[in-house]
RNA sequence: GCGGGUGUAGCUCAAUUGGUUAGAGCACCAGAUUGUGGAUCUGGGGGUUGCCGGUUCAAUCCCGGUCACUCGCCCCA
């Protein structure tokens, strides 16, 4: 095709699309702001050190994922792979610790350098929610029921589940974490290559492995939740109480695990199984460690992120488009008194579509192309009577309205 | 980064074992209808068959490469 293509991984969002984004962002954002999460904007690049540090020097993202250059004052930046350590960043440069709690919410495009696929996009967009300066379990509740909320707004919650787990604490995970190596060591001959890998630098994502062969091995190791102390199973019982109480259904996944080294306790997705290979829809779980790893002072954190797009994708109807007002003049003088018109009932807040060239044959087909509500049909006939034909492009009924209450007339077909 | 599939008009798709001017529907434009849209009818514009190379008298078709998309792996939202 032609040579002008978008960057591998990129596209465009024409207006149904940018349509369908907008109604993602917009509910997100209203849902986000009922439950007290106030929006936030932070640069779209950071220093690279920032991503480095938060996500740790093994992680995919930062060994073959980021976008990363040096700019003309040889500093190395990056652009931002996720939200969070952003966020954090943030947080750390304001000097916000004084202020906790505090409830953020943010949207804007992500960068990773991936191979694309369908809901895997090299720029992409992601919302997010955090939650600084909370240890309480409710506070895990809370971000789950925010997530839930906002995914029912959308309108896509009835295609989604929710699986929670516990990552325990630091003791827990440590422990875990050597009975876990000590187990799957007996195995290094039948595991696969890349779990051998993982054996040594992140051995708790071996458990989520979909190699065959892993997956055996996987089923009689150890489970997690025996090896919790009673810290971390006191606190993942209050996070299940609270969504209990509150009704959100969930199922417990103990496969299910981060990557990170920063998360701790709960971790949650939500997922589709009508998106294919990338079900998740959204992602997220509490980060103690984050705020610290960073140099800021200890703060407890805890939110997720979701991919618009991939929500965009769950969406059945397209949102609804406001519908315009077509104006139809016929002749010159119409034509300069339409433009007039126009102005007002735009000035009126109402949307007004004025076609600049053909009969009025081809101006009413442009009507009804663009969707619109009602023609004003202005000709000599009219104007001499100083009134407006308005037309109900949908009954077909056509009367006529004085021009001094026109916009009043208008008014009822919004 | 690895493996499979697919690239023909704006969109969805045809085109005989490789064969002569690459077709159709939808969409678009014009006309039937110079003061009335949707429906119908008629006509029209639109293609470097993704791109580059190879085999052949001849390539949309076969081969190689490349780019893009897509499914899975990986990773994640």
């Amino acid at each position: 095709m032609s040579q002008l293509q978008p960057v591998r991984g990129t596209h465009d969002l024409l207006p149904d699309e940018m349509r369908r984004y907008r109604h993602v962002v917009d509910t997100t954002r209203a849902a986000a702001e009922c439950y007290g999460y106030l929006e936030v904007g932070t640069p779209i690049f950071e220093f690279s050190e920032v991503f480095k540090r938060t996500l740790g020097d093994t992680s995919d993202i930062v060994t073959k994922e980021m976008y990363t250059f040096t700019d003309r004052g040889g500093e190395t930046i990056t652009l931002r792979p996720e939200g969070t350590a952003s966020v954090a960043r943030a947080f750390i440069s304001g000097g916000l610790a004084q202020h906790v709690p505090l409830k953020y919410f943010y949207s804007g495009p992500m960068f990773r350098y991936e191979r694309p696929q369908k809901g895997r996009m090299r720029q992409f967009h992601q919302t997010g929610v955090e939650l600084l300066g909370v240890a309480d379990p409710l506070g895990d509740v809370e971000i789950i029921a925010v997530g839930v909320e906002v995914l029912r707004r959308i309108g896509i919650w009835d295609r989604c589940y929710l699986e929670v787990n516990s990552l325990g604490d630091t003791e827990s995970r440590k422990a875990y974490r050597d009975v876990l190596v000590s187990y799957l060591s007996g195995y290094k001959e039948k595991l696969s290559k890349e779990s051998l890998e993982r054996l040594e630098r992140n051995p708790m994502r071996i458990l989520d492995s979909k190699d065959e062969g892993d997956k055996e091995i996987v089923a009689n190791a150890p489970v997690y939740s025996e090896h919790l102390n009673q810290a971390s199973l006191d606190f993942f019982s209050r996070v299940l109480e609270g969504l209990e109480a509150i009704g959100i259904p969930h199922a417990i996944n103990p496969r299910l695990v981060r990557g990170l080294d920063y998360y701790c306790h709960t971790c949650f997705e939500i997922m589709s199984d009508e998106l294919g290979a990338q079900r998740t829809v959204m992602g997220g779980g509490r980060y103690d460690g984050l705020v610290g790893i960073m140099g800021g002072p200890e703060t407890p954190g805890v939110g997720w992120a979701s991919g618009v797009e991939r929500c965009m994708m769950l969406l059945k109807e397209e949102p609804a488009v406001r519908r315009p007002i077509a104006l139809v003049p016929i002749g010159d003088e119409a034509e300069r008194e339409a433009l007039i018109l126009a102005n007002t009932i735009r000035r009126a807040g109402l949307p007004a579509d004025l076609g600049y060239s053909g009969n009025m044959g081809k101006r009413m087909k442009r009507a009804n192309k663009i969707n619109a509500r009602v023609a004003v049909i202005l000709g000599e006939t009219e104007l001499a009577k100083n009134v407006a034909a308005l037309r109900d492009l949908d009954s077909g009924e056509q009367r006529e309205v004085p021009l001094d209450s026109l916009i009043e007339s208008l008014a009822h077909y919004q």
